[in-house]
RNA sequence: GUGGGUGUAGCUCAGCUGGUGGUAGCACCUGGUUGUGACCCAGGAGGUCGUGGGUUCAAGUCCCAUCACUCACCCCA
């Protein structure tokens, strides 16, 4: 029986490295245009950190962590959280009142894979935190919308705002109530989540709900005079940037954590998966979990879901160079190239070779499959002749090298003609 | 946790109403005169047909079970 990853555990192979490099790579340095910094937390916290933070009646709580039971500590299913709690044990509040961060790393949640869904998945996580200021949720916005417009994916942005503790308890009393009138309308996982998360009900996907929820109330009419005004400066904000958004009612959140301002970022193209990036306002996590007062914001782009849309587009990567591949004929020459290569390495050249004792035209089709720029061809005469053969691959000219010195002089006259 | 679909070479897949596993494509290796890649040609290697039962003279094919993968629901990036 051969050992397999478990399910919802995937490698990511050489061939698809390249991808993700595209899209971290892509990433950070849109970080760093709007002055983020990197940090980086351990994968195991506490359980409790994430009960906390989530949620304790949330799915991801209830039954989707990876948790050592008898330690309790668990994996982290969110960056969140493990930002949070790394923010606060350091008091970078008070290096910077406002802190712009952002992480790139593995999640694990326990749920039944699916396309763009895996237990073992990857986020870039952006987070805000010591500032209120509407600007910043636009921002935000408009640096999300601005990576995936570099990484050619098409998305559509959508907001909405959740309220606050001051306006959201009203709403949801209105909410229940016109959910209350419907019970016989809606189905089995509506009449459930009337209970557990009433906002739920606002998108679910059955079409019926969606047909009796169309009239549903809502939030945006609903919200306290500030958090009116939040909402007013974000829009106003990003049509300040020119950032094409659309407001969508029905959009919440899963986590418990959310205030004002929530958004998503959503494709057509991965199916059941639509969400490729999403996040908002989190007003009192910060406090909750032991600290400072401090407002914050911030949103997750799910890699899996970004490789996989730019592999749909077949986005092909040039994949690194080889500068040069030393063909060595016979033992002897084998031996020579063998020390010349690593000389060459150490002058920054990218070097491969054959280590078979191939045949010379075997050797010339791995540098070609290599897209090797030159091949340098060393035969037994001609080494102890003192001189080897350089050929540029792509104009197919050939010229004779002098290699009767020591490899250092030998690798400088190369790194000369290989440019 | 609940449903549907699919398991044949490293990958993508043919294989009809059961009758000897495909000259299939890609990839790989070796050749196509002395020491030169791409294109082309020839050859080669590579498989307990996911696994275990059952029906049958005979199972890749039919039945049952099981595992894996996959899509969707729930939930979520």
């Amino acid at each position: 029986m051969k050992i397999m990853a478990l399910n919802g555990f995937k490698d990511i192979v050489p061939s698809e490295v390249e991808l993700w490099r595209k899209v971290e790579n892509t990433g950070r340095d849109i970080f760093s245009r709007f002055n983020f910094s990197e940090i980086r937390m351990p994968i195991l916290e506490k359980t409790e950190l994430f009960a906390r933070s989530i949620g304790e009646a949330t799915d991801i709580v209830e039954k989707e962590m990876y948790t050592f039971v008898d330690k309790q500590i668990t994996m982290r299913p969110e960056a969140t959280a493990s930002l949070l709690r790394a923010y606060i044990q350091h008091g970078l509040y008070v290096q910077k009142p406002v802190q712009r961060l952002f992480t790139i790393g593995p999640m694990f949640r326990h749920e039944r894979p699916q396309k763009g869904r895996l237990r073992q998945f990857h986020q870039m996580d952006i987070e805000v935190l010591g500032t209120p200021n509407p600007r910043v949720d636009a921002e935000l916005m408009a640096m999300g919308a601005m990576l995936l417009e570099e990484l050619g994916i098409p998305v559509s942005l959508e907001m909405n705002s959740l309220g606050c503790p001051v306006c959201r308890p009203g709403f949801r009393e209105i909410l229940l109530t016109f959910i209350a009138d419907r019970k016989n309308e809606l189905c089995d996982d509506c009449n459930r989540r009337s209970t557990t998360n009433p906002l739920r009900v606002l998108d679910c996907k059955n079409p019926k709900c969606r047909e009796q929820v169309e009239e549903a109330p809502s939030i945006q009419k609903h919200l306290c005079n500030d958090c009116d005004d939040h909402f007013a400066s974000v829009q106003k904000g990003l049509d300040s940037l020119n950032v094409q958004y659309s407001l969508n009612k029905f959009m919440v959140r899963g986590l418990d954590y959310y205030t004002r301002t929530t958004f998503e970022f959503i494709t057509s193209d991965l199916g059941a998966q639509a969400a490729v990036g999403a996040g908002g306002r989190y007003d009192g996590l910060v406090e909750k979990l032991g600290g400072p007062k401090v407002p914050g914001i911030g949103f997750a782009l799910g890699m899996e879901r970004l490789v996989l849309l730019l592999q749909q587009q077949e986005v092909k990567i040039d994949s690194a160079k080889v500068d040069l591949f030393v063909a060595g004929l016979g033992e002897k020459a084998s031996e020579f190239a063998f020390s010349l290569a690593h000389t060459l390495r150490q002058n920054s050249l990218n070097i491969a070779m054959d280590y078979e004792g191939r045949s010379l035209k075997s050797q010339m089709k791995q540098a070609n499959k290599l897209n090797a720029r030159f091949v340098l061809i060393i035969g037994e005469n001609e080494l102890e002749q003192g001189h080897a053969v350089l050929k540029n691959m792509q104009t197919q000219e050939q010229q004779d090298i002098e290699i009767h010195s020591d490899n250092k002089e030998i690798a400088s006259s190369l790194l000369l003609r290989c440019q």
